[in-house]
RNA sequence: UCCUCAGUAGCUCAAUGGUAGAGCAACCGGCUGUUAACCGGUAGGUUGCAGGUUCAAAUCCUGCCUGGGGAGCCA
């Protein structure tokens, strides 16, 4: 007798297994009962028959309640009834533990409700799906990074200045003096780029921001490159062969799991077979101008204004060359024209925002101290900064990417809440 | 911080000034192929909080609290 998990039940048609799992939902019709059994791999419908199972077993069966914990021998039969194509019949069975009674029934629940059980919430298909799924884009970025020579260089979190000075940070007491909860490891990764060629890091960042949206969250995981010796249009080409490289490895994986998630595949498969659209900022403005929107050159844009500019394609678009007052202190400036700088926004369609933020750094030591004196930051404490570009500074780039909102994406998801095991959100640190 | 919507049974929601109700969950019973199973029954309420108007308030008014959606900010 094999303890096998529900996804390789197929290898074992025909043959005695034991499932060890929670109980999801219970219906029965007199004399047989359907037990529907998940064990974090699957879900599968154990069929119990009076006559086939000792009267023990199934009163036991009877009175279960739901996410019970439960130990179940039976035969692996093969039904096409099953949406898995499998089901087991029960032989004998085993009560774990039985569980009280469970607050989220099978019904609809509201946002509220599921977010102050999250850790109940995530049992569900839906959230295990999603769970799923943010492994496998984890996983597939940094497959991608692997091949392409890049290293895992861990940032720090608390740090002792703002990355960029422009966010709200959480401060917090370090022995006597204040730190702050890192809201970029960028800066870090110029450090290892330096050293290492091509570097990654890959952890939480945090945002005091009161944001109140579904694109936002206060704690979130972003990964971001460095390379030195790459440019502004290297840089994108990375980027885009990163997001679709993800995007197919989900797709050659998760069929089952997006179809649970109602997502439109095509939509996903459509953006692989042609190069991701482009355009400046000055046609982005030209263009939301001639809609109506109210946008003047050098502002930033708003959320209408993204969603407006990622309907114009059914891919994703690089959005460059932004207007250097609007951008953070390190973006180099396009040679020609100092007044925009060679960074790019990668908006994703369907209306999910910008999933990616990057830019070629200033590599030139004056122009760098010049700038972090016009943004009055603390020059001593990006002392360490400077220094990169004293000791054999290159070109290099770097970008960061959300990856609750490239789950959300993906995933087609109404908001990024369910795209991390335990948001955080305003008014909301609990569970 | 601003705009906007909401708060009624464990959950999702009805009840628009006149006796607080349904479905699900729980409990009891029925059913040998159910797919959020179905059928019958039982129990379950300080209508977010405080005040006001009225013969009468879940319902109208004021304030507060909590939450949703959005703006700003960003990934």
């Amino acid at each position: 007798m094999t303890t096998v998990l529900i996804k390789d039940i197929g290898q074992h048609n025909g043959k005695q297994v034991t499932l060890k799992g929670w109980l999801y939902n219970r219906r029965s019709s007199g004399k047989i009962q359907f037990l529907i059994i998940r064990d974090g791999t699957g879900f599968i419908q154990a069929v119990l028959v009076q006559s086939e199972v000792s009267s023990q077993d199934w009163e036991l069966a009877t009175g279960l309640t739901q996410e019970s914990s439960v130990e179940i021998t039976g035969m692996v039969k093969e039904d096409t009834r099953s949406p898995l194509g499998y089901e087991l019949a029960v032989e004998t069975f085993a009560v774990i533990h039985s569980a009280e009674e469970y607050p989220i029934s099978l019904k609809e629940h509201g946002v509220d409700f599921l977010l102050d059980h999250r850790h109940l919430w995530l049992r569900t298909p839906r959230q295990a799906a999603i769970m799923h799924i943010r492994n496998s884009v984890i996983k597939a970025m940094r497959d991608w990074l692997d091949t392409e020579g890049f290293t895992l260089i861990d940032a720090p979190i608390l740090t002792p200045a703002a990355c960029e000075g422009t966010t709200t940070l959480f401060e917090t007491e370090y022995f006597g003096d204040k730190a702050y909860l890192s809201q970029s490891g960028q800066l870090y990764m110029e450090a290892a780029a330096m050293a290492m060629g091509r570097v990654y890091c890959f952890g939480p960042t945090f945002r005091a921001e009161k944001s109140k949206t579904r694109r936002h969250l206060i704690e979130f995981w972003m990964m971001e490159p460095e390379m030195a010796f790459v440019d502004h249009k290297q840089n994108m080409a990375l980027q885009e062969s990163m997001v679709k490289y993800v995007v197919k490895a989900v797709l050659d994986n998760h069929l089952r799991d997006l179809e649970l998630l109602e997502r439109d595949t095509a939509k996903l498969e459509n953006i692989l077979a042609k190069p991701f659209a482009k355009m400046t900022y000055d046609q982005a403005i030209q263009y939301l101008q001639s809609q109506g929107h109210e946008i003047q050159w050098g502002d930033d844009f708003g959320a209408p204004d993204e969603t407006a500019l990622a309907n114009l394609h059914d891919g994703p678009v690089f959005v460059e060359h932004f207007p250097t007052a609007i951008k953070a202190f390190y973006m180099k400036p396009v040679p020609e024209r100092p007044e925009v700088v060679l960074a790019a926004d990668l908006l994703a369609p369907e209306g999910y925002g910008e999933i990616i933020g990057s830019s070629q750094r200033i590599d030139d030591l004056d122009l760098l101290l010049q700038r972090i004196q016009e943004q009055k930051l603390p020059e001593e404490a990006f002392a360490w900064y400077l220094d990169l570009r004293r000791y054999g500074s290159v070109p290099h780039s770097g970008f960061g990417i959300g990856l609750e909102r490239f789950i959300s994406w993906i995933c087609g998801l109404s908001h990024l809440r369910e795209a991390i095991p335990f948001p955080r959100l305003i008014n909301r640190l609990y569970p």
